[in-house]
DNA sequence: GGTATACTGAAAATCTTTCGCATCTTGCCC
DNA sequence: GGGCAAGATGCGAAAGATTTTCAGTATACC
């Protein structure tokens, strides 16, 4: 009655990885796992491997790195490239979304909205351009922020 | 009746500089020179190096890096990190604008839509963000790109 | 013109990300 | 369950962009 022995040994995580065509290794499931687990939806590769380390496990940067692109190509994370330096990653959710970035404490919150993208879709025709993708930052203070600081 | 030497001797660039709160330096005029005279609105620091390179001026990478840095700081040209690791800069034209991006040639198209500004104001507002700069990319391929391969 | 201050060039340092390669694992067949 | 080939990993080294250091030089101002 209560689950078999067979229910924890195939994770979601193993699932979602081999779904991309990738083997199922440590580095893999480890990763998919803190990325899932961390409270942050926004980690940068630095930020996975730190929280690797803080767990015991013995995983380069550099793998830390190839997996993260691999997972970007298989569609498992997105990648973004925020103003400073390194890039972040974050769990595909499934549907686009833009950012507002606070610039004090870089707390950000996700948004989405069909006006805008409307409006860009237009634009693009407007020139003949034939559109991929698409980034949107605003970068502001939180609310947070701005009672701290006047 | 023609004009005095005076008129020559202080060109615009010099004045723009010493408004940024700058020393009028061989290296600084010839940057600003570049970035005007240039067909190109947007420059790499490594275009504006090797632009200066074919003028026969022995100013090094990590001057221009400075220099831009400063002219930035000064509100004289704008930085745009666009993906695929270098910045760009243009000169502040004054007003605000984004851009559309081909994937494929680098072309850039600049535009600037107020029912989009409004939309990204609104949405900061009910997070109660205080906006203070924002970045949209469009990426795709142009109109000539399409054509070129099918 | 003289001088304090700011600027410059070249090299070295940083920082993020990727590569090369020897070694180790996984997935799979028997 | 063991063996094998393809694919992964880890480490250090490399690459690419940008910044800093430092000693020498030029600029602004009197």
């Amino acid at each position: 009655m209560v689950g078999s022995a067979r229910d924890v040994e195939i994770p979601l995580e193993n699932q979602q990885i081999k779904q991309a065509g990738l083997k199922v290794t440590a580095p893999r499931v480890k990763i998919l796992e803190i990325l899932e687990q961390s409270g942050k939806r926004h980690m940068s590769a630095e930020d996975v491997y730190k929280a690797l380390l803080s767990h015991d496990e013995e995983i380069g940067l550099a793998t830390v790195y190839r997996v993260l692109t691999q997972f970007e190509g298989a569609g498992l994370v997105c990648r973004r490239h925020f103003e400073g330096g390194q890039s972040v990653f974050e769990l595909n959710s499934g549907e686009h979304h833009d950012h507002l970035v606070c610039v004090k404490c870089g707390k950000i919150v996700e948004f989405l909205d069909t006006t805008i993208e409307k409006r860009q879709a237009r634009i693009a025709a407007e020139e003949g351009f034939k559109i991929e993708d698409h980034s949107l930052v605003v970068y502001g203070v939180c609310p947070d922020c701005q009672k701290k600081r006047g």
